[in-house]
DNA sequence: GTCTATACAAAGATAGAC
DNA sequence: GTCTATCTTTGTATAGAC
């Protein structure tokens, strides 16, 4: 009856899983997802695989859950970056260029993973089910920002499509190569890749 | 002095390596290369690992060389489409839009392995090294085809950049769900990202 | 040059004790 | 809920016979 001294039980294990997902966030991004082992989560977290196995049903689980808050993370921000920038077209894409190179260049940025991810999961029917519902989701979203530039909901669907396939695709090369990549490459196809047709 | 019956020595150990490396393209389009085994290329060829190494120096040189093969066939696909539609941009557009579904759905299409390879290759330094100097090349190829449109060189490889980024990213995506990514999709993006400033 | 056999190392996952 | 121990599979790579 009387308040425990420090956490609950539940709360207990939410921290365990916390750790857990953030380990799994550092080892995946640092050495992707075939080459992170759930060993390694787990003991980067403080504890070991049995404990890791008492939390989630295997590494795809963990991928997966942290693949959720990825996405969630990435329309949060563009969703601030559209709103913080208003009708100034020119500072919303300055900032999504710097929005990439600040991904890429984090500990944890995760350049190339999804697409790892992906390529894996082509071969799992489950799995890919799964991914491809989550991305079709986000890519609405992001198709909901611009569908008021396009002529139609397909066309806002498409430059949507285009726009996360040159974001992972940049994300990518930007982590192999930074210097390649500066912020001014995502902002400059941005620019091309919404401007209204004024034919 | 007379002239063999079938095959030189020479011939039928080239024979051998263009056998084991039809293969790999194949088990490495399907599986991945984390995915694909060296043991299954070599049985898929009709040969056993021991043949195989006695070729390649392993898992990375075969895709290596692979690599090399298929950074070749873009970029004379590439020159090709521009040679054949001349100035007629939007023939050219389209025929790179039907070029990508092409690539997307081919069996042995490479959809995703290139950045597998390269997220697989970040944390291996001399590896690294060599995929960044073979698409740094190509990248500097596109952006020459693509200087007289751009106000400048350094304009051309970004755009290059942008174009290799967004080719990935919807290869990609197509094979995940087709649907999603028609070849009006590469078409539309290419020719915003390559339309002449008018400002 | 090719095959058989094997060394060697990891990884994912599970069982059962505490 | 966590740990220890282990099972099981798999994969790269090598050695030596033919």
């Amino acid at each position: 009856m009387s308040p425990p001294l420090r956490l609950t039980r539940a709360a207990a294990k939410a921290r365990t899983r916390e750790l857990l997902l953030a380990s799994a966030a550092q080892v995946f991004a640092e050495q992707g997802y075939a080459g992170g082992s759930v060993d390694e989560i787990a003991a980067r977290a403080g504890y070991t695989i049995g404990a890791l196995y008492s939390h989630f049903s295997g590494k795809d689980e963990l991928f997966l859950t942290l693949f959720d808050d990825r996405v969630a993370g990435h329309l949060r921000a563009i969703e601030e970056i559209v709103e913080h920038c208003g009708v100034d077209d020119d500072a919303a894409f300055a900032a999504f260029g710097d929005y990439l190179t600040t991904v890429a260049d984090s500990r944890s940025g995760w350049s190339g993973l999804e697409s790892e991810f992906l390529r894996y999961a082509l071969t799992r029917a489950e799995l890919l089910a799964k991914v491809t519902e989550r991305r079709e989701s986000a890519r609405d979203a992001i198709a909901r920002l611009i569908s008021r530039r396009a002529p139609s909901w397909a066309d806002a669907q498409i430059t949507a499509t285009a726009i996360i396939a040159l974001f992972e695709g940049l994300l990518m090369q930007r982590r192999v190569n930074p210097a390649s990549v500066p912020p001014v490459v995502f902002a400059g196809a941005l620019r091309r890749l919404l401007a209204q047709a004024t034919s």
